[in-house]
DNA sequence: TGATTTTTATCAATCGTTTGATTTAAGGTG
DNA sequence: CACCTTAAATCAAACGATTGATAAAAATCA
């Protein structure tokens, strides 16, 4: 069973032309990005764009749900798919964020999935159109609701406050500007690449920042 | 004296076309903006680009220029001009850091100069081009190298560490991550708009997480 | 066969840039 | 003072190239 927003995964030319749009999109936006140029790098036909999604509007939504899929999948995984029922004691749900913090951070630094996804997704950001509408309802509220779950079991706060809230952006947003600023991590670093080692030291460091505020939360 | 990679001031028509860069290429991007909504929104005429600038391209390094006169500005106000010469103590340290990220925070999502200038720098840093280069190492390499000096000062640690840079790193993508993200964080909130109080009581959480950070940096 | 998919060829629209003429202001010369 | 020269700046118009989209033909598959 699959959800009503969640079309059946393309397969084919239709998918050649998903993965094209992915990368070139990412890396040099959408505008930037010509019909021809996708149409090369999937090695199939311009009028294909027209005849499977519609338009190049239609391959740019396309794009989105195949963002939703695989990120979607990934986040489920660092997160404990649908929020657990019985919200777990303080320490097990330090532990939980802790684990979740890491996966994150490994997957958006090193996974090679998430290569072509994460510059896309920054741009549908800034964008603010309606790939963002779709990926805020179906993958980013659902992942911060959860979060904001164990951060409650974490911290003993209410899981809906917007102090809650706050702080899980916080948190999140560590993880996410070495992945933005990557570029300017990297310079100031002096890292030209990341691999598992230092995508590590980085969560080591951003799990300790948020074990520091939660202990900080706990004692009023 | 002006520094040899800062050209002076434009003015005129010139400063026209640079405001309207700036505001075009951040809310839309620089390939989708063409030069005649430029010239438009400047009230000038087409030729006007490629006389005062020789291209688009020549236009958007002036933006880039325009960036760094703005935010390297601002962010030497936030983190006292030029690293004053002797360490302060670890608490006039703390204090620095403290009131630095509410300046940052407040001018990052409430001032009305960084409108244009943030979402243009987001672009360039995604872009990862020849703007990027000069923000980093007149602005973005300066301002953090400052900051470092403040952290080390604040925990007793080294402020050219791995660590350290890191940890600054932490502390400032938080920041940013709430005006990158603000679209995002403004749905899960329900707020419409900033304003100075919703700005404050953002800075108020960041100020108590890098504290916390700060803390438990202290005592190994 | 009929339905689906791919290809070829072409369309009007828009792109960044260039052109040559025009305007504006300042300085020089008698 | 009037007149001319020069340079900077702006303008409308047009350039060739590229854009996204389309329609009809060809090919593929069930």
């Amino acid at each position: 069973m699959t959800e009503p927003d969640a079309p059946a995964k393309p397969e084919g030319t239709a998918a050649d032309l998903i993965a094209a749009g992915l990368k070139l999109f990412g890396q040099k936006g959408f505008a930037a990005t010509s019909t021809r140029e996708i149409a090369a790098e999937a090695g199939a036909n311009i009028a294909s764009i027209a005849y499977h999604f519609g338009s190049k509007d239609g391959l740019r939504l396309a794009c989105g749900q195949e963002v939703r899929r695989r990120l979607g999948t990934s986040l489920a995984m660092a997160l404990g798919v649908p929020a657990a029922a019985p919200p777990p004691a303080p320490d097990e749900a330090m532990m939980q964020i802790e684990a979740a913090i890491r996966a994150m951070t490994a997957f958006l630094l090193t996974e090679r999935a998430a290569e072509d996804v994460v510059p896309f997704m920054l741009r549908e950001v800034a964008e603010n159109g309606a790939n963002l509408d779709m990926l805020y309802d179906g993958m980013i509220l659902p992942a911060h609701g959860r979060f904001c779950a164990l951060w409650a079991a974490a911290t003993g706060n209410a899981p809906d406050s917007e102090h809650t809230r706050l702080m899980v952006f916080s948190a999140i947003g560590q993880i996410l500007y070495f992945r933005i600023g990557r570029p300017i991590v990297e310079r100031r670093l002096g890292w030209a690449e990341w691999g598992t080692e230092r995508a590590r030291q980085t969560a080591d460091v951003i799990v300790s920042n948020v074990r520091a505020m939660i202990e900080r939360e706990r004692r009023p």
